[in-house]
RNA sequence: UCCGGGCUGGGGUAGUGGUAUCCUACAGCCUUGUGGUGGCUGUGACGCGGGUUCGAUUCCCGCGCCUGGACCCA
């Protein structure tokens, strides 16, 4: 008997079909907006994130020297990988680029909440636009994605910032302002005591007032943003603004802007971000962590030596993540179980007719299991109420004397007889209403 | 890497310095013609290593894993 390793999971049947479900949404909603399903390697080269993210970072990948010399490591996340096929077609590509991708990451953190060393995420990004109502329809898809789980939108907050308002008015201030290290300190706010903030803060370049000014100016309303060019007469935070309502105003045609709540004090983590940033929260907080973020980076294709080429995306964590945890905490989980549409129960030597019912029901569409283990009827019948059969098709010796087979609904456990020439015959789902 | 809580058959549990209770699950049989709801039988556990002890699942130490948190979150 081995040990699973630390921080990875099995998923058993039952499990699995749950988060299949939602896999399945997540992806179909992207699908219908058109984002073209792509495939990536599980390694690259080690250096692919050590140039982007610096050398500290090796100490969270899972990394080593394979037998040809080369440093690997297993892909952290998908960016710089999708980053490297872009800049690879960047000349033949039609714009704007629209990808998909679930599949597994690995990082080497402790578990925690919501997070372990292998988990997947459904990355979704436009390349190639950088128009209002690409940001837009990224947001809409993640909506889309949120609702079709099951959600409403008093079970998540989804906030919206941008990174150059945080910044242009971080540089209107008369101060040395270490931008990058005050947008950590936003980030870190709802986890910190106040004091802890203005510290960050004060430590960024910024003076105690300017702190406490600073700070004001991010709980600015949603419909007042304009006055934040104003107060500091930049023509960065203007145009940051700008862009913010214009992609807000996108939403509004695309019928999600209801579900978004503007809070400028949402910065995420990433130093990538150049826009619009956004971050979905369990509105309880029940889900302590993020439950998926995103935003626009411009700089990072050409970043990866490729044309100066804008891109919008997001990545919700499906399986491994916290998704699954705040649709647990919101009571909309798909079942966890089985589902079986026809067992065929053979009594007696009886295969060959069981076997072509089962092959013309397969045919139809339906998960049809029958027996493999010439196991008696009690034995079959404890085995198709254990996968949840729906109709249970008694293929007997007896009944085929006269031509017959038994249906039975496993539910009422209502049970009648059918001619067996006609069982599925030209019935898509044939079951026990059909001839009782 | 650091801090807290935990670890008894597959799952859930009782209990103890002298090898372990019950429920459930799984398999077979009673039952080649009826499951979810009967009976019988079987399978199966003290996370790993070291120490103390005549004897450790129990006490001590280390490690592993689970769980929550810090750091990090590219």
């Amino acid at each position: 008997m081995y040990d699973r390793i630390k921080g990875f999971r099995d998923f058993y049947p039952e499990e699995m079909a749950a988060h299949r479900e939602v896999i399945d949404t997540v992806e179909e909603t992207a699908r219908n907006y058109g984002f073209r399903e792509i495939a990536t390697p599980a390694m690259e080269p080690t250096a692919m994130y050590v140039d982007k993210s610096g050398e500290e970072i090796v100490e969270e990948l899972y990394s080593f020297e394979d037998k040809g010399g080369r440093d690997v490591a297993l892909t952290p996340e998908l960016t710089p990988t999708v980053a490297r096929m872009v800049v690879a077609k960047q000349q033949e590509l039609p714009k704007p680029i629209k990808w998909v991708s679930t599949r597994p990451f690995w990082r080497y953190e402790e578990p925690q909440q919501g997070r372990f060393r292998e988990f997947y995420q459904t990355n979704i990004d436009i390349f190639g636009s950088s128009d209002p109502s690409a940001d837009a329809e990224v947001m809409a898809v993640a909506v889309d994605v949120l609702t079709g789980l099951g959600l409403t939108s008093d079970d998540f907050d989804f906030r919206v910032s941008h990174r150059d308002i945080l910044s242009g008015l971080l540089e209107s201030f008369e101060a040395d302002v270490d931008v990058q290290d005050a947008i950590r300190a936003v980030d870190k706010r709802a986890k910190i005591d106040e004091e802890e903030y203005m510290d960050l803060l004060t430590d960024a370049g910024l003076n105690y007032g300017q702190a406490d000014n600073f700070d004001e100016m991010l709980h600015t309303d949603a419909d007042e943003l304009g006055t934040l060019a104003e107060m500091t007469g930049s023509a960065d935070v203007a145009a940051a603004v700008e862009n913010l309502e214009a992609v807000l105003s996108a939403a509004e045609d695309f019928g999600v802007r209801e579900y978004c709540t503007v809070s400028l004090t949402t910065a995420r983590g990433l130093d990538y971000y150049t826009g619009v940033v956004f971050e979905c929260f369990d509105s309880t907080g029940e889900v302590s962590r993020s439950v998926f973020g995103g935003g626009r980076y411009d700089d990072l294709i050409e970043g990866f030596g490729g044309q100066q080429t804008p891109a919008v995306g997001f990545a919700p964590g499906v399986m491994n993540s916290t998704l699954p945890l705040l649709l647990q905490r919101a009571g909309v989980w798909p079942e966890e179980e089985l589902s079986t549409d026809y067992y065929l129960l053979q009594v007696g030597d009886t295969r060959s007719v069981a076997a072509r019912i089962a092959r013309d029901l397969r045919e139809a569409g339906h998960v049809v299991e029958t027996d493999v283990s010439d196991r008696s009827f009690g034995a079959q019948m404890g085995y198709a109420d254990s996968i949840n059969a729906e109709t249970v098709v008694i293929v007997g010796e007896q009944d085929l004397e006269n031509d017959e087979v038994t249906v039975k609904d496993m539910e009422s456990g209502d049970q009648t007889t059918a001619p067996v020439d006609e069982f599925p015959g030209d019935r898509d789902r044939p079951t026990y209403d059909d001839f009782a």
